[in-house]
DNA sequence: AATGAGAAAACTTTTTAAGTTTACAAAGTT
DNA sequence: AACTTTGTAAACTTAAAAAGTTTTCTCATT
């Protein structure tokens, strides 16, 4: 019965899959059941609408990534399913929503940011703390300094042009880029670990 | 230097990335560091693009299909490499693609097809010939009709709405109707071979 | 020197989706 | 029973952006 958050869903599904642009507010009325008119009584127009759906995915990532937390065994283990979650949500997502989102919507990011609705990065540092009471990451490392590095390379893969080239090989180079970057701050314990879920994965 | 080609190439990149809307003259342009002018040069309109864009895929993907039989040591061999190739195919395509095709450029596959630039279906018929004469299909089988049956099943997953849902298991519901199909007409040999190539898939 | 192929960018036109309005229907409330 | 709310359906207007055109300029070739 809630429409709004009936409407964030079904478009973030849309969205995610065709681009923001190409579905339009008939597309997802129709895709609902329910008329154009009820939307634009939900949100004021579609800038407000994207500006929701983009709220609500930001939430559900999170939860997404304080249930995996609770769950792991230890930091690493936790980090490489964090890893494949991160995948699989590229992998779902169409180009398209990037390319609108650079190309038309990027204000509309900026504005939640700074009104401080939206994260401007992840938050890695309870999970370094973590990885460091479980003597994975070694105790000298700079938290905060590490925290920053770790965004920017998160970010990386968002940032790369990737319609040219197959792109199979992109996730593993990224991948090793990653790995090597916690492998940097790791102590011999951690190291083994990584090496145990790293090859648990590459076969 | 062949100006037409390199911008058939490029276009079917960025249609298949991003869909053909979202592409526009523009984008291209810019993208291959040449003037609008010059694809209004070669191409009359974006329909006329698009058209030799459609043709290009379909002479490339024929080549593909050919070099895989004749690389095969045999037909079920071929086949799941086929479907390898086919899935990743898919995967790599945007849904915004499949979307404006249907909404906005239909009439130009039909014309097409028409006019006999593309051809209507896939050919299985030498592939189901092969099959026999390796003893892995059934020499009672009815070729015609069977290879407007496997073109039906082909059709299906491009057929359906996937916006809903994670479609990692479709992959898979759709491998397996497949397979069955196949079963459905092999001999013992054929089973076996089957068999054989599936449990490698699924392992 | 002349021609032609193309770049760059400003321009017009067309398309189409955003957003609005209107008319109407069902359901609950007083 | 009349009234209000909440919604659908569809026609409508308007704004934006992409399609397609034109103009001007450059540089390479013959």
């Amino acid at each position: 019965m809630d429409y709004r958050q009936k409407i964030i869903e079904a478009a973030a599904l849309m969205f995610r899959t065709y681009g923001i642009r190409a579905v339009t507010m008939d597309m997802l009325a129709n895709e609902l059941g329910i008329s154009k008119r009820t939307i634009y009584e939900k949100f004021r127009d579609k800038d407000e609408l994207l500006a929701g759906v983009l709220k609500w995915m930001a939430v559900k990532q999170k939860e997404a990534v304080v249930k995996v937390f609770g769950e792991s065994e230890n930091v690493i283990a936790a980090i490489f399913r964090l890893f494949d979650m991160m995948c699989e949500h590229f992998q779902n997502m169409s180009p398209a929503f990037r390319l609108d989102m650079e190309k038309y919507y990027n204000n509309i990011v900026k504005n939640l940011i700074e009104s401080g609705e939206l994260p401007y990065s992840a938050n890695n540092i309870d999970m370094l703390k973590r990885g460091i009471k479980e003597g994975i990451f070694r105790k000298d490392i700079d938290i905060d300094l590490i925290n920053q590095c770790l965004n920017e390379v998160l970010r990386m893969p968002g940032e790369k042009d990737i319609y040219r080239s197959e792109n199979n090989s992109n996730r593993n180079i990224f991948r090793d880029f990653y790995v090597n970057y916690l492998r940097g701050i790791s102590t011999q314990k951690g190291l083994e670990l990584i090496n145990y879920y790293n090859r648990k994965l590459t076969m």
